[in-house]
Formats: C-alpha cells, structure tokens, sequence
DNA sequence: TCTCTGCAAAGAGGA
C-alpha cells in the first residue's frame, strides 16, 4: 500500500516493550492527496484489505513481527499521549506509524511536508484501521523535491560540503577537469573508440580549462593514461569472463524517491561508478557505495533490481601495487542490500527536509574531519561572512545585517524558482504524453526512421514528425530523447541536430525514437545562486557601498548627468541624450545606467561605448541574457571597426556570422587561454559568465544590453567580473522572466494607472531588475535615450505618454511624418478601417480559450488587405498574447507571427495587434501594461489594433488606448 | 491555463 499526502502532524520519536523487546517508533499524520492513498499498483483504496495483518517493527534484523494484542496495548505510554488506535482519524487525515529506522523521518518531517510512504501496512485494533511501516516500506519526504545523487555523495561525506558546493559553485581546477576527460574516455572505450584517438581528443577538447589552470597537454594526456590503463585492463578481464552487456552514461530520474543523476554506467544492469583517485582500503569510500546504490535505488523502482556494484578507482594502478600495500585494483564489487537502499532514502529525506523552507542553510559537519578536507578553505570563509558556527572555523567578518537580509531574500527567490524547475521535471511522468504535447513540452507519435551508429562510437536517431507539431524544442536543444516513456521506458539524453519533417536526434546510446521531451535544466538558478555568494560574500566593498545605498555612485569630473559636452569632441554627433550616455559611461567610477525607449539607437550607443572604452585601453565584457541580444550588439561593434574581439558560448548558441570569432575551446592549452585572456573585448550571455571558466577572468568594465529582462542576480554574473559596469535596458518593456512568479506586478506605467490605483510591489524579487533598482535609486546615474528612429508621431504618442512621461519623441520630422505612401503602397486602396495610421477594429470575436478565432480571421483579412495595397509581406508582424492565438492566426497567413516576447526587439513597418480577450481583462498577461508598450512600439508606419472594444474599456488604460487609436 | 531563454550535465579528491 502506498500513501502520499501532506503533513499535518509529527509526534515524537519514543521507545516501546514489545513481546520482542524495546523498539523505537513515532507517527505521523498525513492528509492524503487526490488519489495519495492507493495499495501498490492499484488505484482507490476501498479500505477492504486485509486487516488481520500485524504491524510489523523492523530495523537491522529486518522480519520482528508484533503480536497485534501485545504491540498496540503497549503503545500507552508516560507521556499520557494519545495512542495511534485512540485517536479519531475520522477528520479525513491518517495515521502512519514509522517503525525502527524510518523513526528517522519524525527527526527531519515538518507540518506541510509532503510524505510518501510505500509498502506500508495496514492492521486493525478496536474496530479502527491504522497503518505502520513494515520489512519492505520506505518513507520519502517532499518526494517532489529532486535531489541529485552527487549531492546526496557530498552530503554523505559532510552535510556542510553539500551547500558549499551549492552555494559558491565548484571552481575551475584540476582534478575535476581532469577527472571529467578521464570519464570521458571511459565512456569511448565503453564505445569501443581507439583509447589513444579518445585521449588526444578529450585532452585537445579540454584545451581552454586546462591551459587556464596552467597545465601542459603532454603531461595530462600521460596522466589520463595511467588511469585509462586502469579501465582498459579491468574492461578486458569482464569481457574475458563472461558476455558483458555495457551501457555508459545513463539518465534516470525517480518519481518515488525523488532522485536524479547520470549513472557513470550499466554493466549488465548493475552500476558502475568511476573514480579517478586512488583507494588503497579493501572497502570502497561509503560515500562512493552511496553513490553506486543511489542508481541502484532508481533501477529497482524501473523494476531492474540491481545487487551489486561496483566502483571502479582508476589510479590504483599495477605500477603502484608494488609500493603501497593493500588492495590495489581498480575495480572493487560491493553488494547493495535494503539497508544501504534505505540509508539512501533516509540520507536523501535529509536534503530535502533541510531544504524545505526554503531558507539559507547552516548545515553541521557531522563527524568529518576537517583538517583533511579540501573545502576547508571555502567553508570557512563561507561560516565566517554568514556567521555561522563551523567545525572548522571561521575566516573574516560576518557581512552587516543588511547584505545579509539581501542574502536571504535571493536566495528564497532562486530556490522557488529551483522548485519551479523541479516541478517541470515532474509533468515528464504527471502528466500524459498529450498533455505534455498540448503544452508544447513534448513532440509524440514520432516514427522511428533508421538509428546510425557514428564514428565516434556516438549514434544519430532520425524519426519522422507525423504531423505540423510545434513545441517549444528547438534544434541544437539538448532534449530528452526516449522510446515513448521518458521515466519508466529507455531515455536518452540527446542534442537536436534537425527539427523539421525529420527529426534528427544524437546520443550515447541508441534509442528507439518515438518522443521527444523538454528536459529541465537547473543550470540558470545554480548560476544565479553562485552570482549571488560572489557578490555578497566576496564582492569588492566599494561597489557593496553603491549597490546598498551607502553611497552615491561616482563619475570623474563630478556628476557627469549634469554637465554637457563641454569642450571635448563629441562621442556622438546630433543626439546629445546618446553622447552623454557614452560620456557617462566613460566617466563612471562604479556604474551608469543607459535607458533606451523603443528605437532610440541603443546598439549604436552601446558600440560608440565599446569604442570609447577600448581607445582608452579598457578590457570590456560585453554581455546580455539572450545569445539574440549578445551577437546584436556584438555585430554593432564589429561594424564600429572593433575587430579584435571573442565570443564565448556555444556553437549553436551564436549566431553564424559571428561563429568566425567564437572562443574554441579545444586546443592548445596555452593558446587557447591566451586567445581568451588577452582580448580586449569578450561577448557572453550573462547565463557564461557564471560559468567556470568566465568566472577566472577579469575586466575593467561590464557592459550588460537587455540588462531591464535580467534578475538582479543574473545580472551580477556579468557584473561581478569586472570593475565597473553600464547596464542599458528599458524597465518599461517586458521585465525578467521568472517561473515562480507568485503575483505578478500590477501597472508599470509611470502615471500610475494601474486599475486598483496603486502598483503592487512584485511578490518576487527576482521580478524586479538590477537595472530598475538603480534607476529608481539613482536616476541621476543614469540617461535616457530620448529621440526615436522607429515610430511616426502619431504611433509612438501613446507610449511616450504613458510609459515615458512624454519625453520620447521622434528624432527628426522624416521619423515623425513617415507613412506608408513612402514604400510606394496606395493608401487609397486600404479599406476605410485601415486609413488612420493607428487603427482599431473590433471583429465582434469570442474568447475561446488562449484564442479567438473569429478575431483571427479578422487579423488575416487586415494582414491580406495592407499587402493588398501593396505593403511588402516582409513588412508586416502579427502580434498576439498567447502563443495559442499565434498558431491560430499562423494558420491564416504566412506574414510573422508572434508573441509579444518574442517580438522584443525588432521592428516591422505594419503590425497587426491581437488582443484575444473579449470580456474580464484579468490574468497577468493583460495586467503587465509593459507588454503593451512593446506589442505597439514594434510598429514604424501603421499599426492595427484588433480586440473587442467592449473589453478593452473596462480598464483605464486600455480605455485610454483606445480612446487614441480611434482619434 | 501567461509570457520563456539560458545551459551538454555531471564531472573529483585523502588521511
């Protein structure tokens, strides 16, 4: 029987005379969930088991059965509590008696845990069904929550290194790069490569790291031999023996015990665990066993138990044999009974139980060792700034209360949004394979069409698409390849190399390809999570003072926002809203913020910056959350004359015609690091700059583009690298996308016009951007582009008003009193509706979900009509809310179509607005006014609002908006 | 029932 539900009561760990002696035990109460109390395998439990069970206590010796009678009379005890058989579960919640080991759950279980109990048995006594533990239960807690199987290693060897590691990120140095070539190279032989071609390939891929970290290729790759020996010697005495049946690096995820992790391989269905250190003792490390039994645990829930495994230590060598005593060969077997499985389970509630509330952890160090540790030094910097108690003391001073509070606070924000991405992994096995193709998360139904293995021992997977389904997969997505069910069938992890009517997937290991899902990445919060330990825990002191209203951020020359030109030669010639921004960027001392409205030339500016900045001889990152946005603004440079410049990021990441100055990665170790150290301009997305090797360098100044789209600790990645930093954005577009989002913020407009009157305060920090704290705490820090090259007058009226105050205006009369007409097309011939160049027309559409389809219609005869009169399809931009409304109207025409999200950034010289809604304009989507100031800003001669009218005056902005387009 | 881009991910070690 299993039982799944909330928490509403834990009781105390006490021990009872039963005929069997004295046994420890504790009970929960659970209020089940949905169908949370169901027997194994079944579905609603009728409450016709079979009651003449005993509860059964069991712990080491696995099988005591309690005599009914003697167990539950015995249960009275001092404490004058109630027992289980009296208390009156009548409430609709239940009693779970946790027997020996799984006391363990009461010392960690909190009210509102989720609890999931499985093989628990059921008894009677007095007429009242109770339920307990037996041999075979397990109890996991928060079982939603994923915890991953190196991290359930880290916490086995001292609960402290699991957060360290969390919390600081693992820096670049050599033993794991070179343990991540060694188990490289192990899973080519496995693959059967040539070991020499995998080991100069590997060390040549791995060139960046290691040149950075100082290291010689010759040296490594002998190094990585010595330990490929080790493999090589002991893989050909397996397949001596006996038929092996080998797979490498394989996925798997847990529904029931809430576990992830990558297995380093299956042999003969049984783990295998490699390590590039060396163990002298007979037993393996209990951290590395834990490791091995993790896996072990996820196979049997698959219903491939797994007895034995086998951890594989790749620098005991014959070499050293004759030196050392002990067992010196590789491979050590171990068997993995129901008590390591359990210690499993109960070590994993232990992470998920400390991270249930979601606050900073203080972790102990259980009965480590410190002085041998090799985090010694981090934790006790990491102790000595939180001020928390440490085995191994503390190094500096504690940061003041403030920072502190700033602490806390991101870090609840960017473990919601790690919960956010735990519960994108559950919907792989909540919800069905159509749901998950109706959200777009899963393309299904795929036939399979011919696996091919590679030369490189890897496979290519084509399957063909049955009909016109979209989802959010794109090609060069890593993705989860499977045979049909990503859990409990074969899954691959695997790169999209082509998505349209074939699909073309790449792997390890071959898979029958019948569906492809979205696999969730928790690589963006770990990022911001280490941005955020750099910056508060070890961020210079002097930008702290700024960035926590010490002190006011400082220019050269005095506040550079108030003077002008002066007597220099301009940076920019005819916009002095640009110019100062480059002066200001030039002259700050901590940072200057650029704000720039719709078409105000932002890129240009950004490249008259670069430009400046590099004449001075300034080392610059320039950086952005989208690759989109990074080569952007990296072409702009490039266009300025400023050639000497590298792009980090990966090869389906950057744009083409900028992959001629992509940083590659493999190569000579001291080439390769030079060609990063020695640019004087570097372009990543801020998501890179947290990565390991970004985090080695060092700039002068920080150049952050779209910086109004960044979570403040997104945007410190970038910013943490360097001295100083500008950050160019516009907060009255769309804000930071955050999945955990809570309540949206209410109106965005400086007037104030949010429905209610007032404007909510965003329920999540990470809502608001590091660019739009400054600017509202240090607007004189800041310029705002105020002359537009996009929008007629008469569109770009309404935005300025509401979103700018009315300072955006457009840059010239040729901006201002452009029309159609002067792309040749015969304003005459456009319908009456369509005359003005800001039109509204109302379709009499009804809301069908996330789409209109009558409005649809409407929106592709207007698309038809202005091409009609000759506008150039090219020309035009559908823009709707919901993406369903962008399919339905896709289906229309053959002009873009898009979200206003993903029409950010760029421009068209007509834009078709859908606004889908044709009663209550609630849910977020309407209520963030931004989104609207994009949707109309993307249009330079003609715009066409189409939306009910009836809808739209039920809010005063929208009111106003239309009461402007229907001038 | 909202919008969605980044990331190969996981990788190591000693008395």
């Amino acid at each position: 029987m299993k039982l799944r539900g909330r928490i509403v009561d834990v009781g105390d760990e006490r021990e009872v005379e039963t005929k069997y002696g004295s046994r420890s035990l504790a009970e929960v109460t659970v209020r089940p969930e949905g169908d949370g109390w169901v027997p194994d395998g079944g579905q609603t439990d009728s409450g016709d088991a079979d009651h003449g069970r005993a509860a059964r206590g069991e712990d080491g010796d696995g099988q005591t059965t309690l005599g009914d009678a003697d167990g539950e009379t015995s249960l009275s005890d001092a404490d004058g509590e109630t027992t289980p058989a009296e208390r009156d579960t009548g409430d609709g919640t239940v009693r779970l008696t946790l027997w020996g080991k799984w006391t363990h759950t009461v010392e960690h279980a909190e009210v509102g845990m989720e609890l999931l109990a499985i093989d628990v048995e059921e008894s009677e006594y007095r007429g009242e069904t109770t339920y307990a533990t037996g041999g075979d239960s397990r109890v996991v807690l928060e079982p939603g929550f994923l915890v991953d199987v190196t991290d359930i290693r880290s916490w086995v060897q001292c609960p402290r290194m699991y957060y360290l590691n969390k919390l600081s990120g693992i820096p670049l140095n050599y033993p794991v790069v070179k343990g991540t070539i060694v188990h490289e190279v192990f899973g080519d032989l496995l693959r059967d490569r040539d070991l020499e071609d995998s080991i100069d390939e590997r060390v040549r891929e791995a060139g960046l790291e290691l040149g950075l970290l100082g290291r010689d290729a010759d040296e490594v790759r002998d190094e990585v031999r010595r330990n490929a020996a080790a493999i090589e010697g002991w893989l050909q005495q397996g397949t001596l023996t006996e038929e092996d049946a080998w797979r490498s690096e394989y996925t798997l995820i847990s529904p029931t015990f809430g576990i992830k992790g990558r297995a380093d391989a299956l042999r003969r269905g049984m783990p295998v665990e490699l390590k590039t250190g060396k163990n002298t003792n007979r037993e393996p490390r209990f951290q590395d066993k834990i490791q091995a039994a993790a896996y072990a645990l996820v196979l049997a829930e698959r219903g491939v138990p797994a007895d034995t495994g086998t951890l594989l230590y790749t620098k005991n060598t014959a070499l050293e044999r004759h030196e050392e005593s002990g067992d010196l060969s590789p491979a050590k077997e171990f068997s993995i009974g129901d008590g390591l499985l359990d210690f499993v389970v109960r070590t994993r509630n232990e992470i998920a139980a400390m991270e249930f509330d979601v606050s900073v952890p203080t972790g102990y160090e259980a009965d480590a060792r410190c002085e041998y540790c090799f985090e010694q030094d981090t934790c006790m910097v990491v102790s000595g700034r939180l001020d928390q108690e440490s085995k191994a003391g503390q190094i500096g001073e504690a940061v003041p209360e403030d920072e502190l509070e700033y602490f806390e606070r991101f870090y609840r924000a960017i473990e919601a949004e790690r919960r956010a991405v735990h519960a994108e992994y559950r919907k792989l096995w909540e919800q069905s394979a159509e749901e998950r193709a109706e959200d777009d998360r899963a393309l299904i139904g795929l036939e399979p069409a011919g696996n091919e293995e590679l030369d490189d021992g890897r496979w290519e997977m084509r399957a063909r698409k049955s009909d016109d389904a979209v989802s959010k997969l794109r090609e060069g997505d890593v993705a989860l390849a499977s045979d049909g069910d990503p859990v409990d069938g074969h899954a691959e992890l695997c790169r999209i190399r082509e998505l349209g009517e074939a699909v073309v997937v790449t792997a390890d290991e071959p898979v029958s390809l019948r569906r492809l899902d979205v696999y969730p990445s928790e690589i963006g919060v770990d990022r911001m999570l280490t941005a955020l330990h750099d910056f508060v825990l070890k961020g210079d002191p002097d930008r702290k003072d700024v960035l926590f209203g010490r002190r006011e951020p400082e220019f050269a020359d005095g506040d550079a926002s108030e003077g002008g030109e002066g007597d220099r030669e301009p940076y920019v010639d005819n916009n002095a809203a640009q110019d100062r921004a480059v002066q200001m960027a030039v002259d700050a001392e901590d940072f200057a913020l650029v704000h720039g409205p719709p078409g105000t030339g932002k890129t240009y500016t950004i490249a008259q910056i670069v430009a400046a900045l590099v004449d001075r001889g300034q080392r610059v990152l320039l950086s952005a959350f989208t690759n989109r946005a990074v080569d952007n603004a990296l072409e702009a440079i490039r266009e300025r004359g400023i050639d000497d410049v590298v792009r980090v990021g990966t090869e389906n990441g950057v744009r083409e015609d900028m992959l001629d100055v992509r940083l590659e990665r493999g190569g000579d170790p001291n080439e390769r690091a030079a060609a990063l150290r020695d640019a004087p301009v570097v372009a990543a997305t801020t998501s890179t700059c947290g990565s390991r090797v970004m985090r080695e360098n060092a700039f002068d100044v920080a150049l952050v583009d779209e910086a109004s789209q960044l979570t403040e600790p997104g945007t410190l990645a970038a910013v943490e690298l360097a001295d100083r930093f500008v950050l160019v954005g516009d907060h009255e577009q769309l804000p930071p996308v955050v999945q955990a989002s809570g309540t949206q913020r209410g109106a965005a407009s400086p007037n104030g016009s949010s429905a209610s009157g007032e404007e909510p305060r965003p329920a999540n920090d990470l809502q608001t951007s590091l660019f739009e704290r400054l600017i509202e705490t240090y607007p004189d820090a800041s310029v705002l582009l105020d002359r537009q090259y996009r929008m007629s007058q008469r569109i770009q009226a309404f935005s300025s008003r509401e979103f700018y105050d009315g300072a955006l205006r457009p840059a010239n009369g040729a901006v201002a009193a452009q029309r159609l007409s002067d792309l040749g097309v015969d304003e005459g011939a456009l319908p009456p509706a369509l005359g003005d160049p800001v039109a509204f027309v109302d379709p009499d559409g009804e809301r069908v979900g996330n789409t209109n389809p009558t409005e649809a219609d409407r929106v592709a005869e207007i698309v038809d009509a202005y091409v009609a009169a000759g506008v150039d399809p090219d020309d035009v931009g559908v823009i709707a809310p919901f993406r369903a409304q962008v399919a339905e109207i896709g289906r229309r025409t053959d002009v873009t179509v898009d979200t206003v999200d993903r029409f950010q950034g760029s421009a068209k010289e007509v834009i078709v607005v859908s606004f889908v809604a044709t009663d209550a304009l609630d849910g977020p989507i309407f209520e963030d006014y931004r989104r609207i100031n994009v949707a109309l800003t993307r249009a330079k001669k003609a715009l066409a609002l189409v939306g009910d009218a009836e809808a739209l005056s039920t809010e005063p902005f929208y009111e106003r908006l239309l009461d402007w387009a229907r001038r």
